[in-house]
DNA sequence: CTGAAAGCGCTTACAG
DNA sequence: CTGAAAGCGCTTACAG
């Protein structure tokens, strides 16, 4: 079975494929075309199973309907989960998503935001890794608008979405301190990320807030493409000797090192939250049945999801409009579970 | 900056736009062009940013080197790491793919069919909802290939991918068995799928096998759209009261069902594996670190993966190849944690 | 009210 | 070796 033109149903039914486009989308009043003439297109339409070709329409009107998403890893729970509020609100509007894991590697993202340009998508939404400034900046001089999440360049104006990742950290550190635990670690990734860097400032903050000297001993930057090894390491050195133990409580700054750690942690006999006590960012589901339940930051995905979209999708309909950038800070949840003690 | 055209760059060179897309393609040597004018047209489309609009191309050649995939939900770790398997494998013979989360919802992975037809992908992955026949038949009919994952329906013949549902859940439950357990339970969802279909015949068969009579009050059947409180009423009909247990071990035919209902259990005040012993499909992240870590029947995702997006390639570049169908039913690994006694 | 025609950016027979 | 031309399937000024 072949797929119906256009073309094919104006032959069919004798008129032109100007009239027939007119009524299959939806103008057919507007050009004031007799209901009969419409019916009898509609009718062909469908019992020929006309598809509109949208790359057709695409090559055409210069607008694909489609949206470019590059995130870290669509199988990491945060960003499956991102992605999915993603594509919800994106096929609310009619729009699809191709979705690309750069890994967090600069050279991948910059070859998928060629081949997202190649594809024409009318905007991106990127988490932009370290060292991929350029890509970002080149991308701004065009006309595609994008908007970057969970992250941003300080020194490049564009539209962002992120967290309040300092407060978070802050709160969650001072959490810690009220239930008296006083060595407080931070298992962080390369700080060279925005984000990752307010993390780790929050919680020195909070540590010289409340008088405590901070202990770069107690702070573990893993390279980013870091194993359970790098994770099993960073936790022996700080927790290794149960009678000695250099730290009484970690804050971790992604559910990845968390759960890496909790294992670790587990498998060195160690009792949460008796020994040390735990809170993480992200929300992962695993946290919820953990031997104990961990304290999370949870950021709010949905919003950030929607709101991602809905930016571009006003850059696509109104391509100077005010604000230039549209650039947001999200309050985080603190959910309090039994990982500290409470 | 505006994009430049094969033609822009034709003009800008003087030549015609036939010569700038040999070159381009790579087919300069084919048609004896000169060494001098190909430099000169690479060189003039590396100054000018020059890239191909994909889908000006894809108009022409009716390919665009984009994979549709349906699946139930990217934020279930189970599809988002297949996804990423199916990406990375699509990447790798530069195609890309477009995420459909279909919830299980037929009628949403009909629009999203039509959707991805009218994308004109050139091939589709599909995990395709219970009730969802007439769209896959449908599917059949057109020339476009694609490929079932996960589950399949007996009575159309297409290619698939799926694993041994039946034997692994046969093992599992006699793992179980073996251990000594007696009340073994099953909780699943709706039947109508043919993968679960599979893992519930299996469990029976290795209890009838073993000279034990099925217990319908055992099997408990959740809605697709099962919620937290589904669960919870499924395992305190199991497992309430805790002086005269229902059932002494639990088999999840999905990871959804297994991580809320082991939520369920801890909040039951239930030890596992001492009082109820627990197997599950498929080996979430979050089963590594459970109170007693997870024994679980893992599927090959890579794998699957892998094949999917092959199947589809050499569909697309043999239509009338042998054999005519493709199907794969794939072993699964049992991986031996603690929470069934060992 | 309706149709002929141009053109989006490519690729590819065809001609020379 | 190189170019003029057709055409993929649409949309949309323009003309009548």
């Amino acid at each position: 079975m072949k797929k119906a033109s256009l073309n094919d149903i104006a032959i069919h039914l004798g008129v032109s494929k100007t009239l027939v486009s007119f009524v299959l989308n939806g103008r057919g009043k507007e050009f004031r075309i007799s209901d009969d003439i419409c019916q009898k297109v509609m009718d062909a339409a469908k019992e020929m199973n006309y598809q509109p070709n949208r790359i057709a329409q695409g090559l055409r009107t210069g607008k694909t309907n489609t949206i470019g998403l590059i995130i870290a890893d669509i199988a990491n729970p945060f960003f499956g989960k991102l992605g999915r509020e993603i594509e919800k609100e994106a096929a609310l509007n009619g729009y699809s998503v191709i979705f690309c894991s750069s890994d967090e590697n600069p050279e991948k993202s910059k070859q998928q935001i060629a081949m997202l340009q190649q594809s024409q998508v009318d905007g991106y939404i990127i988490s932009p890794p370290m060292n991929s400034e350029p890509q970002i900046r080149a991308l701004s001089k065009g006309r595609t608008p994008f908007v970057l999440i969970d992250r941003y360049f300080a020194d490049i104006e564009t539209n962002y979405i992120v967290v309040d990742n300092f407060d978070a950290a802050y709160k969650a550190t001072t959490h810690l301190l009220k239930l008296g635990r006083k060595k407080i670690a931070n298992i962080t990734v390369n700080l060279d990320l925005v984000n990752m860097k307010a993390r780790t400032e929050g919680y020195k903050k909070a540590l010289t807030d409340n008088g405590i000297l901070v202990d770069k001993n107690l702070i573990k930057v893993l390279p980013f493409s870091h194993e359970s090894m790098d994770i099993s390491l960073a936790i022996t050195e700080l927790v290794g000797h149960k009678e000695d133990l250099k730290a009484d409580a970690i804050l971790f700054s992604t559910s990845k090192l968390g759960l890496n750690g909790i294992e670790c942690i587990s498998a060195l006999g160690l009792k949460i939250p008796d020994d040390i006590a735990i809170v993480s960012f992200d929300n992962a589901d695993a946290y919820k049945i953990c031997v104990s339940p961990v304290t999370v930051v949870a950021q709010p995905l949905q919003e950030i999801g929607k709101k991602a979209v809905n930016i571009i999708l006003d850059k696509i309909n109104s391509p100077n409009g005010t604000p230039k950038f549209q650039q947001y800070t999200l309050k985080t949840e603190f959910i309090i579970r039994k990982s500290c003690g409470y």
